[in-house]
RNA sequence: CGGGGUGUAGCGCAGCUUGGUUAGCGCGUUUGACUGGGGGUCAAAAGGUCGGCGGUUCGAAUCCGCCCACCCCGACCA
């Protein structure tokens, strides 16, 4: 006997009966999202709880070929499969502040000795403890380890289904390295990831875009998101049709945008109007007649550079439009600072700042101000601002009068791109384009991390020059239960589901007219065990339905072939085949050419 | 966390305002018959801590209080 080791995975048989399909005709009521309301009543989950899902027979297969498709590509890039622990200890995420910082959002149990574990939201601490102890020397790496594994986050609000659960699964990889450039460094590896997850998504059958993503702290375009393309996806992205660029709504650049000059004359007198208690641009913009787009949003920053903690506070003013949302990321490029963030209230206005009712005057009456403008709002013409004082607000704001020749010091005043882009802006990337809007599901997210975790644990180790550095590391993730979602709401129709070939729970569904004839079933099986041989995956139908209720239920579960086998058919020598993407019946197919039928189906 | 809403059979719902037979209806389920290519017809049947606890009352699904769960909008979302 010679053992074998073969590549060739043959197909599964299952019968609709002898497995656990439970199909509705109505779903529940508190199912809103497209593909929770299919995934319920196709008998692929069941809600458990909020955020909390059963995955039944359908759905584990579809995940389990999610997976396998991550593991293939993920193990060609290099990269190794290991699984870590759900249940950690807090004190983990004690040494990166992460018990902290990630808030509410991390699960946590009490153990019988009163000890806190926390369940998983991801594995930057447990990644790197292990590799902290088990890595010592340069020579190790680069590494790059990945798991799928189940992660868990408290999310405040769980919505949509799959696509915001509370439990879900996930791919997570992390890379290491000792420097970022060159050969091993973490470009590579990231590189190689960004083409790993192109592969992953297209083998998935997805229509999907790639999108620059938030900086890291390295900078440049450090971080991608994976994005399925579908109307019902919860994030906005943006993309210059001419270039292909694409990134989502924090990260976006625009073109180049007109700019005033400052020299534009007054519409009128100053003129204040008593606001008391609305602090919303809307509710003032009601109140004063005024639409957004013709208000100044006045916003205090302060600069969160750690490099001198008792230097005085330095305050970063942005302007935008009303209508505008002001982006933290541009302030704080066009402020110069390593770190922005929101001013605290109460210091800002122990500083002078009137709260809810700044000016851009303020870049004179308060010291160490930087005055920032977005284009938009640096045009003459009407304006109204905050009046620098609470419950109050002005009209006719002109820029050079109010604020004079601050504006000509680049030192404290500065106009450029502050705001996020939205549909019709100029495109960064090709002059006379214009930005569309597109909506999406996040999938996959790249992401390089540098030395925050290494850092924070102490994962340092010598290099060539015996100097100990810090670890650099990427990290990579893939939604994978959140992809079956997202391949609903991108594929679906009034029927049911319309999987592409390689999630599909089986590739085939062969729907018997009559199981009791033996006839029929003889000539099911025989064809169900031809088309695994040929590595296709076949699910039976053999309840004892009315063929409505059969066809119907083919329709809802979505898979991409239907082979009816019937009296009338098999009278002509043949079998009813009929794709999932078609209407109709389907075509008559000669029993000994379905198996050929089916195979240049799935392509 | 703020706002709104819902909990009655596996699913979808009515009943509650104005307390009072044995808590109903559709779908589904079970049994039988007929039927047999897009959720068929007839007959019979099973299935309920009315979210929980407490209170008011002779009597509570219904009125009152507290709690819990879940959904939607917003805030939030490495």
């Amino acid at each position: 006997m010679t053992a074998t080791i073969s590549n060739r995975r043959r197909g599964d048989v299952q019968r609709w009966s002898r497995t656990l399909i439970p199909t509705a005709r109505e779903a529940p009521a508190d199912a809103t999202t497209i593909s929770h309301r299919l995934l319920v009543r196709a008998g692929y989950i069941r809600a458990l709880g909020a955020g909390i899902y059963d995955y039944l027979p359908l759905a584990h297969r579809v995940i389990r070929k999610v997976a396998d498709i991550v593991r293939q590509e993920m193990n060609a890039a290099g990269a190794s499969e290991l699984l870590l622990p759900a249940l950690l200890p807090i004190e983990l995420y004690k040494e990166t502040k992460r018990d902290v910082d990630y808030g509410p959002l991390l699960f946590r149990v009490e153990d019988r000795k009163s000890a806190i574990a926390a369940l998983g939201p991801t594995h930057e601490e447990p990644i790197t403890e292990l590799m902290r102890a088990a890595v010592t020397s340069y020579k190790a790496l680069p590494l790059n380890l990945y798991q799928i594994q189940t992660k868990f986050r408290d999310e405040a609000r769980p919505r949509a289904g799959l696509l915001r659960c509370r439990e879900f699964l996930m791919k997570d990889a992390y890379s290491f390295h000792m420097h970022v450039e060159g050969a091993g460094g973490l470009n590579e590896a990231y590189d190689a990831m960004y083409r790993a997850y192109t592969n992953v998504f297209t083998r998935c059958g997805l229509d999907f875009t790639a999108v620059e993503a938030e900086s890291g702290p390295i900078g440049g375009s450090a971080s991608h998101e994976f994005m399925v393309n579908a109307d019902s996806g919860e994030d906005t992205i943006l993309r210059c049709p001419e270039s292909g660029y694409a990134a989502n709504v924090e990260k976006c650049e625009t073109g180049e945008r007109p700019r005033g000059a400052f020299t534009e004359p007054p519409t009128g007198d100053l003129a204040e109007v008593h606001t008391p208690g609305m602090p919303t641009i809307d509710e003032v913009g009601k109140f004063m007649k005024v639409k957004p787009d013709r208000m100044l949003k006045t916003i205090v920053f302060q600069d969160a550079s750690d490099a001198a903690p008792d230097a005085p506070a330095r305050w970063i003013v942005a302007v935008v439009r009303g209508d505008h949302d002001v982006n933290e990321g541009k302030v704080k490029t066009l402020s110069g600072a390593t770190k922005v963030a929101l001013a605290d209230p109460a210091a800002a206005k122990a500083a002078g700042f009137a709260v809810g009712y700044v000016s851009p005057r303020v870049v004179s009456a308060v010291p160490n101000t930087l005055l920032l403008i977005d284009a938009d709002a640096s045009h003459g013409g009407f304006w109204a601002s905050g009046a620098d004082k609470p419950d109050h607000h002005v009209k006719h704001f002109n820029w050079r009068r109010e604020v004079g020749s601050a504006l000509d010091d680049a030192g404290r005043v500065r106009v450029g791109d502050l705001r996020n882009a939205i549909v019709g802006d100029p495109s960064p990337r090709a002059p006379g384009a214009t930005l569309v809007a597109q909506r999406g599901i996040e999938v996959g997210h790249i992401f390089k991390l540098g030395d925050k975790y290494s850092q924070a644990m102490g994962f340092l180790i010598p290099d060539e020059t015996q100097q100990r550095r810090p670890v650099i590391m990427g990290c990579y993730g893939i939604g994978v239960s959140r992809t079956m979602a997202a391949c609903v709401e991108q594929r679906h129709d009034d029927a049911g589901i319309r999987w592409p070939a390689p999630l599909a729970p089986y590739h085939v569904e062969i729907v018997l007219m009559k199981p009791e004839d033996e006839q029929h079933m003889s000539v099911a099986t025989t064809l169900a065990d031809a088309l695994a041989d040929a590595g296709i995956d076949v699910l039976i139908d053999d309840r004892p339905e009315r063929p409505g209720v059969k066809f119907n239920d083919a329709d809802l579960i979505g898979l991409p072939i239907r082979l009816t086998i019937g009296a009338k058919a098999l009278e002509q020598g043949g079998i009813e085949a009929k794709r999932r993407d078609d209407s109709g019946k389907g075509e008559i197919v000669p029993t000994d050419k379905v198996v050929a039928w089916c195979v240049e189906q799935l392509g």
